[in-house]
This record gives C-alpha cells, structure tokens and sequence, in this order.
DNA sequence: ACTTAATGTAAAATATTTTTAACAATTATT
DNA sequence: AATAATTGTTAAAAATATTTTACATTAAGT
C-alpha cells in the first residue's frame, strides 16, 4: 500500500491572519517559489524546512505534513 | 536561537529486537550507509524518508527526530 | 477597465541527499 | 587468537531538492 505525503501549509497559512506566500516564505527565509512547489506538492522540502514550517505555525511537524494511503 | 535535528534512530533500532543498521536498511529500502549517516548525524534525510523512518518504528516522526535548539 | 497584490508555473543553475564501493575499527563468538 | 558480524568512515558519482529568474494567471480594489 503505497504512501504519499500531503500538507496542510494553505489551510495554516489562513488560520494564521491570512499570511501570504511571500509573508511564509520570508518567514522561512525561502524564496515564495519554494513555499508555492511545497504548498502545490510539486517536491517534498527538506526535513530541515518542514520543521521549520512546524516552528512558524507552532504545530506538530505531523500536522503539518502527513504521510497517508493513496 | 539556531536548532538542530536530532534523532532517536539508535534508540528505536535497540527497542525493536536490537535490529542491525543493515536490517533497518532493508526494512526501509535505502543503504546501510544512509542508516549510519542518518543515526551519526552526517546529514538529514529526505522527509519522505523520515516518515518511512517513522512508519517502520510505529512512532510519530516528531519522536524518531526533534528539532532543539542547540 | 485599470492597477496592484497574490499566486501558478517552468527551465536552468545550484545545493544537498543518497548510492556505490571500499576499507578500517569494534564487538561478539568460537 | 582467529573469525564473523556490526559499525564507522570516506570519496566520488548519481539522484533529488532548492533557488533563481522570468513570465502568466487570478482575485481584489479603485
């Protein structure tokens, strides 16, 4: 049963005020391309930025990413 | 206040029947080399192989790696 | 309709990760 | 002490992730 890994970066970009791509991106210290691919599923970030997204919206690294069934 | 992953990967392989470096590769499809460079901290991996990482553990990925500040 | 802000997307260049291969060091067993 | 199994480590090549640059599209506001 293969897996695939989704994101919830929209969904927290809105509960939080809103913030837009270029707003997450500088919060990232990324450029807003990177935040696009990540939220668009274009290529998974490195493990390093996905903690890093966790820390910007103060969630679990697992909510913010999950790995589920296809 | 810079942070840095840590992970549990020795810890967890001694839990789980004292499985080998080399049995952890299999399980997860990878080299034994990137079992060793993972636990020793050489470099992170991939998320997708993080989870992988999780998934053969039956933990929550947030406990396999941690991200502290150092 | 026009302007601006936000987002989507793609190609090429750069950076990082993983693999491969090889050998050394350690630990356990006989 | 010798052998086998496990782990440590390194270098170069291959694979994959990320950045940059650039332009297109969409949505909102005036």
């Amino acid at each position: 049963m293969a897996k695939k890994i989704i994101n919830n970066i929209r969904k927290l970009r809105f509960e939080h005020d809103e913030m837009t791509q270029a707003a997450l991106a500088e919060a990232l210290g990324v450029t807003r391309q990177t935040v696009a691919a990540m939220e668009g599923n274009k290529y998974p970030p490195s493990l390093e930025l996905a903690f890093r997204l966790a820390d910007v919206f103060d969630e679990d690294i697992s909510y913010v990413f999950e790995y589920v069934n296809e």
